[in-house]
DNA sequence: CTCCGGGATGACAACGTTGTCAAAGTAGCA
DNA sequence: TGCTACTTTGACAACGTTGTCATCCCGGAG
């Protein structure tokens, strides 16, 4: 079942120089089979192939790179805020899924809100010369990216709008997908929505508030700030928040949790109240197995797949020398009814 | 808000010749100061200093390992089966996080069962020289790897294992897991267990039937051929295959899904017949959200973060010199009770 | 005063590849 | 035959860096 076992000698690659020897041509006449250029007679080329599959030689993409005129590496980088958590992860994928079809690789590293590890990664990448950036930011100052674009590395920003630098951006339609939220509710019956929200601090979660005033304001409802919970952090806080909220009289007959895992503490808080099928919730950002629940959790749903592709495609044009100014991408959310929205005043 | 609209004159990144011109001193000498060689007066190291400052000079890792003896790339090449499904990314996660530590970053692709993909990855790879390679698997012949070993690349196989060549691995202990979550129902009264498994030609399918069949025998339990459905694709099959199940007379009164999709789907269909509190049901690898069901769903968890933890602390092993034998991990599965597994017989 | 040792510095080749250009060979035409 | 035009091939330098080795300078010993 084993090959082999003692892989103690170590034998390094062989260089074209080798190659070279043992088809007897000349180096650059190597290089010319390898690079599929024109002018190489059949017999040669034959000779070439031969000796390359016996030496079992791998082309050196970076001494190529090195020398070569454009200097491309065929390799972009990605810097997400967690490559681990669902939605970076999609993103990752669908950054991969164009990048191979052009023949280029991702190096990914993920940031855990480090502004510190966002310069370092970028430092990283450039020592590694990739060809483009993707970054979905923690920091928020971004001049310092103006070096590496002055030396030709396209960057485009994901998730989160760069700040004191102008570039490419794909971002969701926070302010909207909130809207939509508040008004499916509203269309259901409910005046008294109380709003569950993330850090303000964090861009994307400021605009998500800013679409349910807006949207309540435009309904003729009342901006109540008692029904406002922001700057919830996690599970537990989310859930303490709604037993809260739920306690006072009157009480709100509709719940909007702006985030993730705020959803899911909305959702216990209900369950322990024994109120999941009287109190309607919305939730911003899907979440797995949502509609194996009783009722199934209605969200306003992103797509990062949709936006990994977009700033891939982006950063592909950009390379291929598109300098028209810069672009700003919205992504759409989308509702997806499951039952806890449509539960009715 | 905005720092630069224009960047077309692209100006291409200063070279150590270039600082070494504005400091006014020998590429040598920056050489140094770069690479913290000793031997450098404080005077001309300030000087360097600032001008790479003023230059923003990137340090070239490619040339720079071109040239250097050893030769290295501080970077490693990581192949999943979806970079973008919760296992992959929690493994991924775990491969950066012990990478970082040396400066190390991450190449990843996925193959989604492809093994043409799995060859196409590991060339892209090999041409850019990666210092070693963590590989989930697709293709059933491994002997192809050869020649990258006798490079000097060390190989590290997770989550399934190589065929035809010999090399470290980290595996899931698939087969003791299963038998453990068997026991478990087992102990709370039940005799007739059915299995739910994937294609049995995917390896670690083949191991958690084998666990099953092992533990039902080691119980003096019968096993009975009409409780065990295989070869089951996603949670449509899943769903079917449990209604079936249980309209046999005598019906099972518990149920083992030895994998994620199909453990919904069973959860689906006991939904659907109303018997959620009646039939037992374990799942193989655990699922977000399952504590939110009602019965939450037992699991035998698989800890995807020890796995990429360890094949990441086996490759550095490696390179850092560590000719010993080849090495087999199994990472241990966990229990995890939340309700369904322990509805008694 | 000369000579030696040691530290600081730089000149140069080399890593594996490709761009440039010249040389050699072949064919076509007057 | 002599000339041009073209195709095939290779010699050489260069990409940005580091390893090797020589040079220079200084202080201290003889």
């Amino acid at each position: 079942m084993t090959a082999s076992t003692d892989a103690h000698p170590v034998q390094p690659r062989a260089t074209m120089r080798e190659v070279a020897a043992l088809a007897g041509v000349s180096l650059k006449t190597v290089s010319r089979v390898i690079n599929a250029e024109p002018g190489v007679s059949p017999e040669l080329a034959a000779r070439v192939g031969a000796a390359i599959q016996r030496l079992d030689y791998r082309h050196n993409l970076w001494a190529s790179s090195l020398r070569r005129s454009n200097g491309k590496s065929a390799t972009i980088g990605l810097i997400l805020e967690d490559i681990g958590n669902p939605f970076s992860a999609t993103l990752h994928r669908a950054i991969e899924d164009v990048a191979v079809k052009r023949g280029v690789l991702v190096l990914a590293g993920s940031l855990e809100e480090d502004e510190t590890r966002e310069r370092e990664l970028v430092s990283a990448f450039a020592s590694r010369r990739v060809d483009g950036l993707v970054i979905m930011p923690a920091s928020h100052d971004h001049s310092y990216l103006l070096n590496e674009r002055k030396a030709g590395t396209p960057i485009v920003f994901v998730d989160r709008p760069p700040a004191f630098l102008d570039a490419d951006t794909v971002l969701t339609d926070n302010l909207g997908g909130a809207r939509m939220g508040i008004r499916h509710m509203v269309e259901h019956g409910h005046h008294r929505i109380a709003y569950l929200g993330d850090l303000q601090s964090i861009m994307t979660a400021e605009l998500r508030y800013q679409g349910y005033s807006e949207e309540i304001q435009a309904q003729n409802l009342a901006l109540d700030p008692d029904l406002v919970r922001l700057d919830l952090r996690g599970i537990e806080h989310a859930e303490a928040a709604v037993v809260e909220l739920l306690a006072q009289r009157p009480a709100p007959t509709a719940i909007f949790a702006a985030q993730n895992l705020l959803t899911i503490g909305a959702c216990r808080a209900l369950r322990r109240l024994g109120l999941h099928h009287q109190v309607a919730l919305v939730g911003f950002d899907d979440i797995l197995l949502a509609d194996l629940l009783d009722p199934g959790i209605t969200v306003m749903a992103q797509d990062p797949a949709a936006m990994g592709r977009t700033a891939a495609q982006l950063l592909f044009r950009r390379l291929d020398g598109d300098r028209t100014p810069t672009v700003h991408h919205v992504i759409p959310t989308r509702l997806i009814e499951r039952g806890s929205g449509e539960i009715r005043a």
